[in-house]
This record gives C-alpha cells, structure tokens and sequence, in this order.
DNA sequence: GTCTATAGATAGATAGAC
DNA sequence: GTCTATCTATCTATAGAC
C-alpha cells in the first residue's frame, strides 16, 4: 500500500490557500494577520512559513494562480462564429467565471495595491492580457470609444460579485442571461426579442 | 482686528481630513498607521488624537461625510421633465461627481469592510438611500430585472474612477457623453444619433 | 512539517508638560 | 493644540527542539 498517494502541497498547503483567500477577501490584506490564518488553519504561526516565505508571497501566489486559471479558462473556450456572439460568449464566460470565484475576483481587483512594485508589475501584465481579449473583440463593433466601452463593460460585469450570493432570488444562469442583454445593448445590439420576455 | 476670522476645523483638522484621505484611498485603511498620516499632516502623532478619538472615528467621519455630500448633491438637481432624460441626467450626475472625487468614491466602495457593525449599518443606509434615486428613475423603463439593472449601471459608472486620470487622452466632458450613451443604450433607448457621431 | 519561544519592529492610544 | 515619552498589544519572521 503506498503511502496516501503522493497528494503534494500537502493538506495543509491547501488549507492555507483556502483561509487565507477567504480572509483576505473579507478583511483585506493588510488587516488580516498571519495568526488569524494559522488559527483558521489549524496549526502554529511558524507552520505557515514552511510553505510561503512571507505573507506578501502566500498573496502574489493567490493572485498569480487566479489570473492564470482565469486566462487559461478564456482560452479554452470554443472559437465564436462572429463577433457579436463572441461578446455574448465573453459576457457570459465573465459572468459565470467571476460569481462562482467571488474572493478570488474581489482579491485581484482590490489587492494589487498591496502588492510590492515589481508583483503588481507581473499581476497588472496578466490582466491586461485578460482585458485585451475583451477590446479585441470590440475592434468589430462600431463604437464612440472601444477602450472606455471595455472598462465599462468589465466594471458592470465585475460588479456583480460585490453583491451576488448563491442562493438568492435569481439564480446564476438568470444572472448571466440578464448580463449577457445589458452587454449586447450596451454596444448598440437590439436585435433580439424585447428584454422584457 | 479679528483674530483669523474664527475659521472652525482649525488648518490641522483639514490637513488630517485631505491627507487621511490620500493615505487610505491608496494603501487601504488598515495599511495606513496614524503616524504616517501624522507624518503627512507634519505633527506628531498624538496630535491627530485631539481631533478625532480613534482612527476608525476618522473613517467614519470621511465616509459619511462623502455619501451625505453625494446625496445632497443628486437632490439639489433640477427635476427632469421625463424618465428618459432624468436616467441621463443621473448618469451624467453620477459620473461627473464621481470622477472628480475618486479617493472619496474608492473609499466608500471598498472600506466598509473595515468599519464596525454599528458604523457600517450607518454607511449602508445612506449608501441604500443613493442607489434608491436611480432604482426609481428605472421604474418607468420595461427591464428584465431592475434591481440588477441598477447595480449593472451603477458598476459601470463608479468603475470608471478606478482607470480615470486627469489629464488623460479624453476630457470629463466626453467621458461623461460616452457614458451617458451607454447607459441609455443599456435599457434598450438608442433613439438618438447613432453611436460613432 | 509542526511545535514552543522569542526577537525586533511597529501598531493604536494615553499621560503630562508647555 | 501640540509636544515628548511611553504603555501595552500585536505584528512578521526566525531559531531550535522534536
């Protein structure tokens, strides 16, 4: 029998992955301390050093591997046959993405200022490469403005995780269907049934 | 000759309020100490005491102090003659006040996490009585949810201080007219000139 | 890999002189 | 109203035993 299958990062690497992102995401990071995480993890202050070398670290690592989930997942998804459906298919991947990971979301766009300059270099590289897939979409619409027109858009998609939680009155699915018509009308495409149906 | 003209707030209490401000708006309130903002200010740190008794009192006192300046704002304008004009008239309100007071807006969006229970139910309230002027307006449009509609227009509008800079490629006034097409555009009224005039 | 113990710095807040 | 000096608590991080 071997010995608990290798599982690597241990247990409680995990662990510590998971507190320390749900702590950071409802305190903030300068107001949460490492003891709060070990007491959340289970173990001793010092425990937590065997796995990241400083607190700074443990959050370049959770921003890090969250833009880099969320870029891979963008380019897995199937190429649209024209752009407005592509914009439709980035409304609703953004939507559906971001409210199912609502701390990680609220981290990358809140923390990047607790980050010492050359990891908020590296972290702000990774979401402009997430943000052009946006304007590069746009480049086929006919718009006042496409750099404002895609801060707009992500600001009114991002929005929704300051307020959506599981369980309430719509579910995600009517969530991202509502967004989805906000995006296209946003960008001057009308052309389907009336939103009121 | 009077003694300077009783000017109340003495010149360190605005000094505390303005600098306080910059300091949180950019590292966060937990990442800023009462000695920088002694430093900023150029007293010492017990200094800052005889002004506010705690530093959380200081928050609170910027946060309430910005929603009620923002409600009274929206309530000093004039009323529109229809529910189309009046929703434009919020977003150009909205946008223009905002993107001149971004350290505030930051602030309030992102600190109340920071504020005790009875401070936070406080900055709730007011911050509910805001968002209630705009959700009135969409009552007399046909929208597939209204609530989120509200907080979809609402994202895309705040999120505009987080990119704004002045001095930047476009002037307030044609960030504010290209908002204000985009929100319009976004409950389904695009009766006006097309979008790239 | 986790523990106890602790170093060294800094936090918010206070006391009392001026 | 501001100063110097200081209290107490807590912070990040480390040392060394197991």
């Amino acid at each position: 029998m071997a010995r608990t299958s290798g599982s690597i990062g241990s247990k409680t690497a995990g662990a510590i992955r998971t507190q320390s992102l749900a702590l950071f995401a409802d305190h903030g990071y300068a107001a949460v301390s490492m003891r709060m995480i070990a007491d959340a993890v289970g173990v001793g202050v010092s425990a937590l050093y065997n796995h990241y070398p400083t607190k700074q670290a443990l959050l370049v690592h959770l921003l890090t591997d969250h833009m880099q989930r969320l870029i891979l997942a963008w380019e897995n998804q199937p190429t649209a046959p024209d752009h407005i459906l592509a914009l439709e298919q980035f409304a609703r991947f953004h939507i559906r993405y971001h409210i199912t990971k609502p701390d990680e979301v609220f981290l990358s766009y809140m923390e990047l200022r607790a980050l010492e300059p050359d990891n908020f270099a590296a972290l702000n590289h990774l979401r402009n490469r997430y943000e052009a897939f946006l304007t590069a979409i746009l480049r086929d619409f006919d718009l006042q403005d496409r750099k404002i027109t895609a801060m707009a858009i992500l600001g009114m998609l991002t929005g929704a995780t300051t307020w959506y939680k599981p369980g309430g009155r719509l579910s995600a699915q009517e969530i991202e269907d509502i967004y989805a018509r906000l995006v296209l009308n946003c960008v001057g495409i009308t052309t389907k049934e009336p939103a009121h149906v």
